[in-house]
DNA sequence: TAGGCCATCTGGTCCT
DNA sequence: AGGACCAGATGGCCTA
């Protein structure tokens, strides 16, 4: 929410319903007649009929109508209908978008008033890169710590059950800050190349005003190299990472996840 | 001004 | 039967 730009402000994501309802009927009486969509037509008339329904008579008449019989109402209660599913999907949209937000401000991502906020397939992509990104960091996280006490006597192997996560005083020589210029395969997805700082570092706010865009959004991701490259390519002078389909490398377990979580878009077949 | 992004409407389909 | 989900269409806003 606090990544919302003067953009964002400007056009609230959710209108609240009432505005739009109110909106819709504005256009209508004042004779809009804008190129909507063929089957939106709120014709005065119909507004008439609807005005004179109470909330509570276009709930209950939107709750007892089957779908059948739609064809037998009059246009004010078709209108009625087709409002009550509007609102529903705004405010499905709505929540979707909250969702959206909530993941914004999880992300290794600047925020602020200043910042433009990423777009909804830049969020997905990003977190997506982000969690890849995790996951072999923890996978190298374990990995070493398994070759620094693996052969002696106290730590048998790791067992971050009994350590609890990774509380031991000192920094470990082998932790995956420090062994990322040593093993490049598992660079930072989310950081430029180059640099290992921190993401909240003064120069990602400045960085982030600018939209990384480059028009690679949409392309293939055919020429997607190895997963230890990540990101291709980055912003055009933005140091941002690139969140384009082309820097998608999905590992084969991570993969396979997606038919296990997501039922129903495996059993569609649109 | 073109293109990107978004909100909204709408009808169809699937799920509970 | 009703609601959730989805995708296409449309128009508005913003930026390069």
């Amino acid at each position: 929410m606090d990544s919302d730009t003067s953009r964002v402000s400007s056009r609230p994501s959710s209108p609240e319903v009432d505005d739009i309802f109110l909106s819709t009927l504005k256009k209508s009486v004042h004779g809009f007649s804008g190129a909507v969509s063929s089957t939106q037509s709120d014709s005065p008339s119909d507004l008439a009929s609807l005005r004179g329904l109470s909330a509570a008579d276009e709930e209950s008449l939107a709750l007892h109508l089957a779908k059948k019989d739609r064809k037998l109402l009059s246009e004010g209660e078709l209108q009625t209908i087709r409002l009550k599913i509007n609102s529903r999907e705004r405010k499905r949209m709505h929540d979707l978008n909250v969702a959206m937000d909530g993941l914004r401000e999880v992300m290794p991502y600047a925020h602020g008033p200043s910042v433009r906020k990423l777009s909804k397939i830049a969020t997905l992509l990003l977190a997506r890169n982000y969690i890849l990104m995790l996951s072999n960091s923890l996978e190298e996280m374990k990995r070493l710590v398994s070759e620094i006490y693996g052969s002696s006597g106290h730590h048998g192997g790791f067992h971050p059950s009994a350590c609890g996560t990774m509380t031991h005083a000192g920094p470990v020589p082998g932790h995956p800050a420090a062994s990322h210029a040593t093993h490049p395969a598992v660079h930072h997805p989310l950081l430029p190349p180059v640099s290992t700082a921190s993401l909240s570092a003064p120069g990602i706010a400045a960085v982030t005003s600018v939209r990384p865009h480059h028009g690679l959004l949409k392309a293939p991701a055919a020429g997607a190299g190895p997963l230890g490259s990540s990101f291709q390519h980055w912003g055009v002078g933005t140091g941002m990472p690139c969140p384009c389909s082309m820097c998608q490398v999905p590992p084969p377990h991570v993969s396979s996840m997606s038919t296990v979580t997501m039922p129903r878009l495996t059993s569609d077949s649109k």
